[in-house]
Order: C-alpha cells, then structure tokens, then sequence
DNA sequence: CAGGATCCGGATTGATACTG
DNA sequence: CAGTATCAATCCGGATCCTG
C-alpha cells in the first residue's frame, strides 16, 4: 500500500509540474516558435513566414508573452523602416531538448499512422 | 548560404512535426491524461479527481480522442452499477518520455521562478 | 515593417440537470 | 458510476484597417 501512495504522489507531482510547463507554453503555437527561434534569430515576419497559419495579430501577441516569461529577448535594430529582431535567451534555450523530443515523437507518429498500424 | 538552406529546411521539418504531435496532443489536458495513466490504470472518477480543474463533459471528450488515435485503452469492467477503466496502450507509452521531459522542465521552471532569476 | 484596434462569427468551456 | 444534453458565457482566430 505505501508503495501504492508513493507512485499516486509521484503522479500528482508530474501533473502539477505539467500544468507550470503548459502555463508557459500552451496554446497552439508557442512551441513553433520557440522550436523556429532555437534554429536561428528571426525578424517578425520571416517568423509569420516560417509557422505557416498563424496570423500576425496572434504571432505578436505569443511573442509578448514569451518576452515577458523570459524565453525569447526582442531586440529592435531600426526604426522607420522599423526592423525587430528576435532570438531565443539562454533560458529558452532550455526548452531546445523538450522541442526536440516533441518534433521526434511526431516524426515517428506520421510513419507510425503510413503503416497503418495505428488501427 | 547552402548552410542556411539547410538550417532554414530542418526548421520548416521540425515545426511540421510539432504540428503532427500537436494535432494528437493538444488541448490543455490531453498531456496530463496521458502522463497520468503512465503511472496507473484508472477508472474515470479517478482521473478526474486527479486531473484537477478538468471538467466531466471535457475528460470525456479527451478520452474519447486519445481512444480514437489508439493511445489509451477504455474497458467496461462492469455494468449497473457501471465501472470503466482507462489504461495506457503501448502505443500511448511511447510518449512516457515525452511526459517526463516536459513535467522536468515544469519542476526546473519552478525553482528557476522562485530563486528570482527569471527577470 | 511591426504591430495595435476593432469587429465578428464560430469554437470551447463550465454548470447544471439528467440517464442507464 | 460514467457519461450525455443543454444553455450561457467566454475565448478565439481571421480579416480588415490604421499608425509611426
């Protein structure tokens, strides 16, 4: 039974510490973007460019958000014509591995579904 | 600039391939269900006691899909008075690392947060 | 070029009540 | 117990227009 409880323990922490994970990077695109930003800096439209369907309102807005949390710094190079750079910070390099696996998985779920063995 | 290309190629792959994962396991809950059924299998009530914050109508409708793309397995153990239980398929444990890369970084995030280093 | 403001319709959610 | 049905609230994203 002790066992029992350490492993129920051991699942509620996992989920708690989800959830700090999702808080961050939930959402439909955040990922993408930082998983964009871990290959090279961007400008806020090649960025539009590259997460192909996210609109440009939604983009800017993402991007705010993950300024604030730390994970990506903008940087404005000119103004009028105004030109922002952005890149990922080191704390958002952290992130490169979990991008990393998530891409992996899916590599291996699309071959996964070719084969038909999903059924 | 043919380095380039090829950075700029390995990017476009990658966030496709985080779009195929995402389409499976995107949502705010998904994750969790399955990262929760990694350590046990559990009867609905269950996951929805420790799944905390998800409704009833959405858990189900999140089991449902997970069933549809054949990650977790639902069986009826019992009629009148009903019982379900949900277990992880083996296909669905090939995301256990994926689980435990992300609920990682929610536990480092939250040191990172608490010692202050964030801003 | 970067991105804010506004409008708008459709998707998603939560609560509650209900069923086999 | 394991859901389903329904309604109201809300959250979105897309499109468009506007600015420095």
């Amino acid at each position: 039974m002790e066992q029992d409880e350490t492993i129920q323990n051991e699942c509620g922490k996992t989920i708690m510490a989800i959830n700090d994970t999702m808080d961050i990077l939930g959402g439909k695109w955040k990922i993408s973007i930082i998983a964009c930003l871990c290959y090279s800096s961007m400008r806020y439209s090649e960025i539009l460019k590259k997460v192909r369907g996210i609109s440009g309102k939604v983009l800017s807005r993402e991007l705010k958000e993950l300024e604030i949390n730390g994970l990506i710094i903008r940087k404005v190079l000119n103004e009028g014509p105004i030109a922002v750079e952005y890149s990922i910070s080191d704390y958002g390099k952290s992130l490169k591995e979990l991008t990393l696996t998530i891409a992996d998985w899916g590599l291996n779920h699309r071959q996964f579904v070719i084969k038909g063995m999903a059924k």
